[in-house]
DNA sequence: CGCCGAGTTGACCATGTTCAAGGTGGGTGG
DNA sequence: CCACCCACCTTGAACATGGTCAACTCGGCG
C-alpha cells in the first residue's frame, strides 16, 4: 500500500475560473486503497466528492471497534459537517478519485441542498437498519441497497468493493455472521457466489421478505 | 387521548403578510400526547418546527416493531424529506405546539442549511451509537445527550418526556433491558432516581467512561 | 378503593459473539 | 509454470448478552 497524504488545502486551486456561480473545486486526486482522506478532528474546510471508486467513512472507538457510517461511490458527496472539524474519518474501501470542494459557498447552498438532503435520508434509513434488526434482516436489506445500485448501472451481478469485514462494520455484525448470512441465503437458493466479492441474486423477493 | 387530526395544508395561511424573506409560516397547532402529526407515505409539502413539548419521528415494521429515529424538542425542524412524501412517521410524545413551514421556498435554503446540517449530524451519531455497543454504552451515552440538554436549560435533574419504551425504541434495546441497566446505574450510584422520570446524575465522569 | 398503564424484577432461552481452526484464491518470486 | 504466502473468508463449538415471557409493584385517577 503506497502511503498518501489527504488533500493538502494549501495545494489548492481554483478549476472555474469563470464567473458562473459553480463550487471552488480542487484537482481531483487519487487515493490508494485504505489510505486516510481525511480524519476524526482535522479540520472540515472542504467536503469532497467522489468521482470514482468507493468511500467509507467511520468512528474509531479507543478498544479498536469501527463503526461504518456510509459508503460513498462515484458521485457522492461526503465530509459535510456541521461544526469546523470532521467528526468521521474517511478512508477509500479501494482506489479512487476524490475532488475537494471549498466550503462556505453561501451561493453552493442551494446546490448542496439536494446532496444533504439525500445524505440525511441515508443516515436515518441507516439507523433505523441498526436498531433491533436481525441478522438476516441487516444482510437482507444490505444486500437489496447493493442490488438496487448495481441494477440502475445495469449490472445482473453485484461486485463488492468492500471487506466482509466492511459489511459487518457498516451493520453492527461481525464478519463472522456476515459470513454465515450470506452463506445460508446460498444455501437457500436467494443468492449465488460465482466468487468471494461478487454476488449474484437469484430470488429477489425472497430478499425483500427477509427484510422485514 | 383526544383524537387530532395532522394539519392540514388546505387551511394553511400565512403568518408573516408583509415583504420579508421569511419562510412561509402557518399557524402554530397543539398536538395531544401520542397524536400523530404525519405519517409515513403523507405528503412532504411542509416541515415542521416545534414550539413547546418533544416530537418523536418513527418508522414502525409490519410485526409491530418501532424504531425511533429521533426526538425534536423546542426549537427544532424535523420532517425535512428528500422526496416528495414523508418516510418517516412524527407523533407527539407528550402535549406540544407545531409550525408547520411551507416547502419549495428557495430563499429558505440558506436559513433551513444550519438545522438541515445539524439533524444529519445527529443521525450520524444515532448511527454510530446503534451499531455493535452494549445496552450499558447505549444507555450511557443516551443518558449523557439528555444531561448535556438538561445542564444547557440550566437543570440540574433530567425530566424524561419519553417513556422506557421510547428510549428502548430509540436505542434498539426492550424496555426490560433499558430499566435494568439504569437500575444497574444507580445501584452503582452513578444515578439517583427521585421519580420514575426524573433521573439525577450523581457521577457524569463514570457515565462517560461507560460510553466507550 | 380498585383499576390501569408504566415500570421493575426474575428465570429461561435464542441470537449473535468469541475463540479457534481450516480453507481459498490472487499475487509474487523462484 | 508452479510453490508458497498472506489476507480474506469460512466453518465449528462454547459462551454471553440481551430478548422473551411472566409475575409483581407502584402511582395516578376515576
Amino acid at each position: 500500500m503506497t502511503v498518501q497524504f489527504a488533500l493538502a488545502p494549501t495545494s489548492w486551486t481554483p478549476f472555474h475560473k469563470d464567473n458562473e456561480a459553480k463550487p471552488a473545486l480542487g484537482p481531483v486526486t487519487h487515493f490508494d486503497q485504505d489510505c486516510e482522506i481525511y480524519g476524526e478532528g482535522d479540520g472540515a474546510d472542504y467536503y469532497y466528492k467522489v468521482v470514482s471508486g468507493m468511500v467509507r467513512t467511520c468512528k474509531f472507538f479507543a478498544d479498536g471497534r469501527r463503526q461504518i457510517d456510509g459508503f460513498h461511490a462515484a458521485g457522492d458527496l461526503f465530509g459535510i459537517e456541521t461544526g469546523g472539524e470532521h467528526s468521521l474519518t474517511a478512508e477509500a474501501v479501494n482506489d479512487c478519485s476524490i475532488v475537494a470542494i471549498r466550503r462556505g459557498n453561501v451561493e453552493s447552498s442551494t446546490q448542496l441542498l439536494p446532496e444533504l438532503l439525500r445524505n440525511l435520508g441515508r443516515a436515518q434509513q441507516h439507523a433505523v437498519l441498526l436498531g433491533r434488526r436481525s441478522a438476516v434482516e441487516k444482510v437482507s436489506a444490505f444486500l437489496l441497497l447493493l442490488a438496487d445500485e448495481a441494477a440502475s448501472r445495469g449490472e445482473a451481478v453485484i461486485t463488492l468493493p468492500m471487506t466482509r469485514q466492511d459489511i459487518g462494520d457498516y451493520l453492527g455484525l461481525t464478519i463472522e455472521t456476515v459470513s454465515r448470512t450470506i452463506w445460508q441465503f446460498e444455501r437457500d437458493d436467494i443468492l449465488e457466489l460465482p466468487a468471494a466479492r461478487q454476488i449474484k441474486i437469484k430470488d429477489y423477493d425472497a430478499l425483500v421478505d427477509l427484510r422485514g
